[in-house]
DNA sequence: CTGAAAGCGCTAACAG
DNA sequence: CTGTTAGCGCTTTCAG
């Protein structure tokens, strides 16, 4: 087993205290006694065990996030991000996919691990405002994401609906006139993807479209094979898009394979806008053009505020903080005559 | 502040060591005397703090995965498949990334947070045998990757130069006699990719095909962008590959993106095989073919072996474990008249 | 500037 | 079946 301070001490001959003045660097130590002390600590090979500080000053420097599914590179992207961010903090990440189930996503916000996380931020998919209420613990919490709640709690995310209406005018402004969405629920009730909808609806009315319901494809999830069938969905019911918008990357990706599929030509038959600006989708065969979310600067603001709570400033008020974005045009959109 | 074992022991009027009892679910309880200490717990909303746990026991439940780059979907589906399978053993995951960087590696596989993390699985890129020479602590090590290390640990990977010769031997078969690798390194002293490399090679000369190194292009990374530009090097120099070999799926599917770019068409004028299987290959618009590691098992073999050694066999002998692997034949690969 | 002692919250002997 | 007590390894008063 590893050597503790006391050991550390009795060889050096001096008091625990002495030695964890300088394992902490602390300024008031003789250079000739942190030099004897520091020669007991390598030559024991001494190694400050961190459970035990954890437990005596109640932080452990660990934070956790938790995604839905690390298999979206969305996701992949942000989790590298939030980890380089809370290293630049000192913090590590304790990372957990909740696989966008409501009962998964409760478990991990009512603090999973309890004490061994000093904050938590949590993208979630299905859960409800209820489910926020009354968490145990003090652990900090930063919402991620499009799901919006009354609830006492920092959210960052991007203006969704204004990103979205941005890519529905794009479109538009290619004279597409048909314009599908790729991506709502089939229950109304729980919609993740209200917002980004709701762009798409109201950007088609102010451009003088109409908002054909026949043209909304729901989804049970959002990868790449949810795209192709929903995709393929719409085309069977002869909804004969101009164009699509969807919901994200993984699904917009799908949809063009699919309509590929069917002998029609990306862009200039239907054009396709994403959502997340995955890196997949700038090397695909036809490059994606998409909504790109600063993914940087929403790994930094989440991190910064949970640090930010848990030193200083514990009482902030809860705030919905909107990190920028912006529409990249791809290969994947073009005017009708291509 | 959280309530203490003590503040539930004395609200229900018995002993730490009852409630202790109770909360660890320590069979010989009173059903009464259960229900009495269960109901003080509820009124506090006591939770048990792990951090004391953890000290008391010497062990954390953490295991820590580091791995080059979540950016890479074969990185981001192996964590996932790791958290999972870690999860199954009631372990939680700490995700850190390396970018491939020495210096990094060696920081990890040093065992950073001594104490908080119980066992190690590391996929290296460059680290060397020597920086895993006395290694302190006593967390488990567990190595992923081709990399391949005379140090005693395990080590958990594919037979690379198998898969690789299972894939030339693919495109050897569709009449291709030109086959290119992408993804050496520049200087041969750490050769990441040696063993696919090799599998090439031996592969080549089975069948009676010149292993040209004109059609072996080095890279400094791994990434789409590698490939693209690896392949457009090639082709400028006029290697005039007919088929391609890629490091990883990564790779390929950039390399296919310069092919397409250069009006080459894919499969008929250029083959192209890829290494991981990443659901992105699936999906692309020439989906690619690829070799399958089984990621599932890498994952579950890895933590199987951090947790056995936890537990129980600490002395096992370090070994090398090969996992299942397929070749996926999708559209990307083709006889030569397409 | 350094030493002694208490205690973070929990579990594990050991009694009873 | 339940209570008492010691101690995991560290930091932190409080003295000196």
């Amino acid at each position: 087993m590893g050597a503790s301070l006391k050991d550390v001490a009795q060889l050096a001959g001096v008091s625990v205290k002495t030695v964890s003045n300088v394992v902490n660097n602390y300024p008031h130590v003789t250079p000739a006694m942190r030099e004897r002390v520091q020669r007991a600590i390598d030559e024991l090979g001494y190694r400050p065990n961190l459970t035990a500080r954890h437990l005596r000053k109640g932080r452990t420097g660990i934070i956790a996030l938790a995604v839905p599914e690390l298999g979206n590179p969305y996701f992949a992207e942000l989790a590298g991000a939030v980890i380089d961010a809370a290293a630049r903090h000192d913090y590590t990440v304790l990372l957990d996919h909740t696989a966008g189930l409501r009962e998964k996503e409760v478990l991990v916000s009512q603090g999973f691990r309890a004490h061994v996380i000093d904050g938590l931020i949590l993208s979630p998919i299905e859960l409800e405002a209820d489910d926020l209420l009354g968490r145990p613990g003090d652990a900090p919490l930063v919402l991620l994401g499009e799901r919006e709640y009354d609830a006492p709690y920092d959210h960052i995310a991007i203006d969704n609906v204004a990103a979205a209406r941005t890519a529905i005018r794009h479109l538009a402004g290619f004279g597409r006139r048909r314009i599908a969405f790729l991506g709502a629920r089939r229950e109304m009730a729980r919609q993740p993807a209200h917002l980004r909808l709701r762009g798409w609806r109201e950007e088609l009315t102010a451009a003088g479209l109409p908002h054909d319901d026949s043209l909304v494809a729901a989804t049970d999830a959002y990868g790449r094979w949810d795209g192709a069938a929903a995709m393929n969905a719409l085309l069977d019911r002869g909804a004969e898009p101009d164009a699509v918008f969807a919901y994200n990357d993984l699904m917009a990706l799908g949809a063009i394979r699919a309509l590929v599929e069917r002998g029609l030509r990306v862009p200039q038959d239907v054009s396709v806008v994403g959502f997340d600006d995955v890196e997949e989708g700038r090397f695909s065969t036809v490059a994606l053009t998409t909504v790109s979310p600063d993914k940087q600067a929403i790994a930094r603001l989440a991190v910064e505020r949970v640090v930010a709570r848990l030193s200083g400033a514990p009482q902030l008020q809860p705030e919905r903080i909107h990190p920028g974005y912006t529409l990249v045009a791809r290969e994947s959109t073009a005017p009708r005559t291509g």
